[in-house]
DNA sequence: CTCCATAACTTGACACTGTCAAGATACGCA
DNA sequence: TGCGTATCTTGACAGTGTCAAGTTATGGAG
């Protein structure tokens, strides 16, 4: 009998994952502010400090909650990379297509992670799935990177352009100007970007 | 008719001014989080209800803080733009050195501004600020917008990788692969986006 | 000069929050 | 069976935003 009238300890291990669950509702419906440690109790069904003892503090959960998004963030991008040829510019616009959906399909996780939240960086499953994503980008710009150069300048590149795209687009700062235009598709943007691979004699700079 | 019927009391309109200083030193070192009505009108020497007369709510507080953060902004463009070349690309290098230099000196205003907070997007002073910031990039990159294509193409371009380059530097995420490594300078990133001026024969997309 | 309307600010209250200490409960295991 | 421990609850406290009502001083009308 998992469940009986009185409720105590008939979660076991699964009222953290509850937990998160609620804390991304609330994330999703009344922003990042609106987010509580009683309010995700409430829904949860359990008592009003029960998060404190799983997350420590309110610091805790949002750590949890950023640590779920990068681990979706970085699947998108996978999805895309798989479904994807495996020529390195096409890998490069699948990521990019990864990040851009992801930002779009859960926007509120994606203005959460790079909003400078309060989050324990030292955190075993924030950390993993932080360099994970990371990760991701690295071996998928290495073709480019020139034996000369560090990898960064072509990663900054590549992620800085992308990142930059998903937060204007989010943020609606781009169309204020003139809001009837149409924001020009990203793969244009990328083209205009000097990338060239390693051995490619093209590149002149 | 000395200026209006409105400013009548022993601060004058003074006290505004006091209590966005006092929430922006909370936000430098307390962060957005840290912030609040109570402990401005504390540091300002009133009582625990003034704010929320002068700013309405906590949303007008963190509003008229946002509003403040993009005049100095537009500030630090336009004062680079001011010491560069007319050149239209070392205005564009200008306005991008003006960029990273806030995003240097005031990191915490620059992360507060970008980071999707709820503030009141229909306050007047903000909506002016913010609407200057992106005239300076749209002046500032009109000479490499092409007769048959939209301004946004340029614009996008050159902002989203300043921008995602400010952001990723200040949260840190570049570095964290290889910590010794020196971040490349922008220009150099700069020279990497195939820009061209509306007359020049060389752009071949 | 008096007087007073009103802007500027204070006082007080309420519901809500995070966080901690201490208690209660049930499961795993001996 | 009985106990230890992880899990969850209860209760309390300080701090918060926000509203209503009270207070004060200032500029202007008479």
């Amino acid at each position: 009998m998992t469940d009986s009238p009185k409720p105590t300890r008939k979660r076991d291990g699964r009222l953290r994952e509850d937990l998160i669950d609620a804390g991304v509702a609330l994330l999703r419906d009344r922003g990042a502010d609106g987010m509580s440690l009683r309010e995700c109790a409430a829904i949860a069904g359990v008592s009003h400090a029960s998060p404190g003892y799983h997350f420590g503090n309110l610091k805790g959960l949002k750590t949890a909650i950023a640590a779920r998004a990068f681990r979706l963030f970085g699947d998108f991008m996978l999805e895309f990379l798989a479904k994807a040829e495996r020529a390195p510019k096409a890998q490069i616009l699948a990521i990019s297509e990864g990040y851009l959906a992801f930002a779009e399909a859960h926007k509120e996780l994606f203005l959460f992670m790079f909003s400078g939240q309060d989050l324990d960086q030292t955190d075993p499953d924030l950390s993993a799935m932080s360099a994970r994503a990371y990760q991701i980008l690295r071996d998928t710009c290495a073709p480019f990177v020139k034996p000369d150069s560090h990898p960064e300048t072509v990663e900054i590149l590549v992620w800085s352009l992308v990142h930059g795209y998903a937060q204007l687009m989010l943020t609606g700062k781009i169309r204020k100007a003139s809001p009837g235009v149409k924001i020009p598709a990203y793969k244009f943007l990328l083209d205009h970007l000097n990338l060239s691979l390693q051995d490619d004699p093209s590149s002149s700079s």
